[in-house]
DNA sequence: TTGAAAGCGTTACCAC
DNA sequence: GTGGTAACGCTTTCAA
């Protein structure tokens, strides 16, 4: 439990120059300075963090905000802030804000209101008006990772253009029949899935085909996948030659329930995601891939030159995803076609 | 910004006493009391942590340290601890510590060393020797979630007693060609299998099945289920007749790698699973279930207990699994169990 | 280049 | 019951 004093007494000199050597700021001869370095390792001496903050109004800790931690994509964003602020020496305090839960209310009512930290980063919370009124009110800066605030930077993804493009993609394999499932029933994760099916929508508009154009709402997972697909593979009449996923997790539950229906991919039916989800290898997915890993990097790299340097404009960066082509998707049969295209049509 | 200064000054009394009033220690009369609080709520007064910190020692604070976050059980692990803080008003700090990164060794090494909480909870940690110094070094109550620890206070599952269970009510279905998959390939989670593993041996042996004891090794996620399943059905006459899966996921990859393959569950294959993910619903999956959020709530009070009373002795709590019957077992077919016993035993 | 001392915002001891 | 004041452990002027 040794503090700065002893490490000084230590090393022959005042706290103040212990300080300084330590921290590395200010005039210290190169003498000194390795005393004191040695004399802070014989003696294992490590800054209260407490005294530091206290003194220097820094917290060296970074606030991570999000609404769950059991989905994939906060997850994995997660992971990669994580990785990025140990690069940097600084600690993460985590605040797992459900939506609609009394635990979130006290959240943005007493706990972020103690600023333990730094800066705040926000992933895809999707705040309410007040809720933003609390975060503005904390006076640290602010990075969102998919969600946009208004004073703070921000790292997202183009979900429309990202849905628009896997779906030109289909239509240039001469599906007409395509449907849009997930997104929608029971989430609260709601403007990236309105922003990925505006995407689908756009596509399906300029190809002329708004006539087929589908959505069928599930929760976002592979078992909210399944169940919607089991519906629409049902009937076969109705039935499309092509599904776009509003995410991984969702196509793959379309792709178990099409095996278990017999209904081959993608000689039957195409199905493409979003996302690359780790799953996305295992059912040979066509998709759109995103990277939050990175997403989470990159929001501590700007949170950091945020908290150096309050008065720089905040960043916007929009990331666009990358078409990783597999085999869950393919040419649709002619005749095919046709037929469930009418078939669409009169619906 | 205004501190307990303002606060005392505008109720008219002494720091010490708006201390006295604010944290509800020590005599303070009635109507001072209300008059401090009142003059708190109309400033807005929140009190800087660092300086409590500093003060009392107390950082209100729980460090939280787990191999991974994307992994189900450790997410709901998580979600379960920072629940159960958020009702007790402490914050969490999370150390994410990936088994064999240069990451892990600085957590150890400098992150820990900051004592930034008044206890540590680590979840299947599974730490090095080395590393167990480092943590004890810490001099603060530890509480170990699965994983046990020397000094500290446990919550653990009871894996080989579900592992075991679930091997016996295959055996009770007439099964006989058991193959245990999942548990050994590039994963760091090893005692866990290990364990799951002893039980289904156990109970192989116990019923005098030791010939038939198979264990196919893959990487406990729905991917590795399902490429070592797919391994498994492949040869019809070495096929077993029934699964158990280290984990729910392998469950499900082997659920779906039996689908793809034609291979009817239950009537030609039984699985069960342990954990009752969610998925296993979806998959029909009987599974032995345990509630990992339960056992994040219960750290927390344990470690809350210690952290109250650092004398008192450290619990250590065992959990039993309780089955949950879905439809992915059915009694063996006897004819097929025969022969699939045969060729289990001629291998 | 170094040291003394004044904070940083609380709590807690000790008189009153 | 209440108030003065010394910690808590560090950083940061300001002089020397």
């Amino acid at each position: 439990m040794s503090g700065i004093a002893d490490v000084a007494q230590r090393a022959g000199v005042s706290k103040a120059t212990a300080s300084r050597a330590l921290s590395g700021s200010g005039y210290v001869s190169e003498k000194t300075r390795a005393r004191v370095l040695a004399a802070a390792r014989e003696l294992g001496y490590v800054p209260s963090t407490s005294a530091v903050s206290l003194a220097t109004g820094r917290t060296n800790n970074i606030g991570v905000i999000m609404p769950y931690t059991n989905r994939w994509f906060f997850a994995e964003v997660l992971e990669g802030i994580q990785a990025a602020l140990l690069e940097r020496g600084l600690d993460l305090t985590l605040y797992i804000a459900e939506p609609g839960t009394e635990g979130r209310r006290r959240i943005f009512e007493d706990f972020l209101a103690r600023k333990r930290f730094d800066g705040l980063i926000a992933v895809g919370l999707e705040p309410e008006d007040h809720e933003i009124e609390k975060l503005t009110a904390i006076g640290r800066p602010i990075v969102g990772v998919v969600s946009a605030g208004p004073h703070a930077g921000v790292v997202a993804l183009d979900e429309a253009g990202a849905a628009r493009r896997a779906t030109e993609h289909l239509i240039a394999l001469d599906h007409r029949a395509i449907a849009f499932v997930g997104g929608g029933a029971g989430t609260h994760y709601v403007s990236v899935d309105l922003a990925r099916l505006a995407g689908y929508r756009q596509a399906m508009a300029e190809a002329g085909l708004e006539q087929s154009i589908r959505h069928v709402p599930s929760p976002d997972s592979l078992p909210g996948g399944y169940e919607a697909a089991v519906d629409i593979l049902a009937d076969s009449r109705s039935r499309p030659t092509a599904i776009i996923a509003s995410c991984d997790e969702v196509a793959a539950g379309a792709i178990i329930a099409s095996r278990r229906l017999g209904i081959h991919v993608p000689a039957a039916l195409s199905v493409v995601g979003i996302d690359d989800h780790e799953y996305a290898e295992m059912f040979s997915l066509t998709t759109m891939r995103q990277v939050p890993r990175d997403q989470g990097a990159r929001a501590v790299e700007m949170i950091t030159a945020q908290i150096a340097d309050p008065d720089r404009e905040p960043e916007k960066v929009t990331l666009q995803a990358r078409m990783v082509m597999r085999s869950s998707t393919s040419a649709v049969d002619p005749a095919r076609a046709a037929s469930a295209a009418d078939a669409a049509r009169g619906r």
